[in-house]
DNA sequence: AATTTCTCCTGCAAGC
DNA sequence: TGCTTGCAGGAGAAAT
């Protein structure tokens, strides 16, 4: 149950519905959008976004929390001192005394707030499966139409939703493929690798508790880092040799994001 | 119409 | 030491 909601930066969030399409969190009545006095009932996500999914007596309403790149969301235990006082935008207080808390120096991330659970899935609906439990076969149709650079779709939440820069670079890696290879061009073989790769990546990564990077900007709900960065194979690691063959891993852009590979273990269909 | 580049913001590390 | 520069986990808007 939350008791009470503390809004310090008005702009991270966004209220989503009715004639009014999308639009900034308005100065009153703030916690009814952020789910003040709601019991939340479920907690889901989809790809990188997490929802939060409230209800009480003035209906129901679901609560997008998206981290973009530096964002938090953590509980402070009932009683703790707030660990990280700076750039901390939304605190929930729930009826444990327990606060959760969104931090997001950056600010690329946000909390959308959503009339209810119909909403949510209309908004989902716009998202690729999620790279978690994608098909081959579902990943091979939304990638034969396309020629852009496989790394360019798989960063293309429309394609399939959970994959961001690190996770693309370390999946084509360990599939064997050049990300500058067009998605069209991949076999069926590819694909299955492929697939294989992200899920591999993946659940790796989460049973390490995530890549957190330097700053220790990425931690779980208990604060806690991750450390599958240590088991990085290619990103962050330009320069560096191949764990696989030694050779020397090569860097570009590609769609604007720094990419790391291996020229001689990825290779062009 | 499909893709890429730009832009938003702060913090940190490297180089001078 | 202190300054400047470049780069960073994302994704929507603008440009091509």
């Amino acid at each position: 149950m939350v008791r009470a909601v503390e809004v310090r930066r008005r702009d991270v969030v966004v209220v989503e519905g009715g004639r009014g399409g999308e639009r900034p969190l308005p100065l009153r009545n703030q916690g009814e959008y952020l789910l003040n006095a709601m019991k939340i009932e479920s907690v889901e996500r989809r790809g990188k976004q997490l929802a939060l999914i409230g209800k009480g007596r003035g209906g129901e309403r679901a609560l997008i929390v998206h981290l973009g790149m530096s964002g938090q969301l953590f509980c402070v235990p009932p009683g703790d001192h707030l660990p990280e006082a700076s750039h901390v935008h939304v605190m929930w207080r729930l009826d444990s005394g327990a606060r959760l808390v969104f931090r997001d120096p950056r600010r690329f991330g946000g909390v959308w707030s959503l009339p209810g659970r119909a909403a949510l899935a209309a908004r989902w609906a716009e998202l690729g499966p999620d790279a978690l439990t994608i098909e081959a076969e579902e990943l091979g149709k939304r990638l034969t139409g396309t020629k852009r650079a496989i790394k360019s779709a798989l960063l293309d939440q429309s394609v399939l939703a959970g994959v961001g820069n690190i996770y693309a670079d370390e999946s084509l890696f360990l599939a064997g493929i050049a990300p500058a290879a067009r998605a069209s061009d991949l076999s069926a073989a590819d694909v299955v690798r492929l697939a294989e790769a992200i899920h591999a990546v993946l659940n790796r990564a989460i049973a390490a508790g995530g890549s957190s990077l330097a700053g220790g900007s990425y931690v779980n709900a208990d604060r806690k880092p991750g450390s599958y960065q240590r088991a990085h194979a290619v990103y962050g690691r330009s320069g560096e040799k191949c764990l696989m063959c030694s050779r020397t891993l090569r860097a570009a852009q590609i769609s604007g994001r720094t990419t790391v590979w291996c020229p001689r273990c990825q290779v062009m269909p």
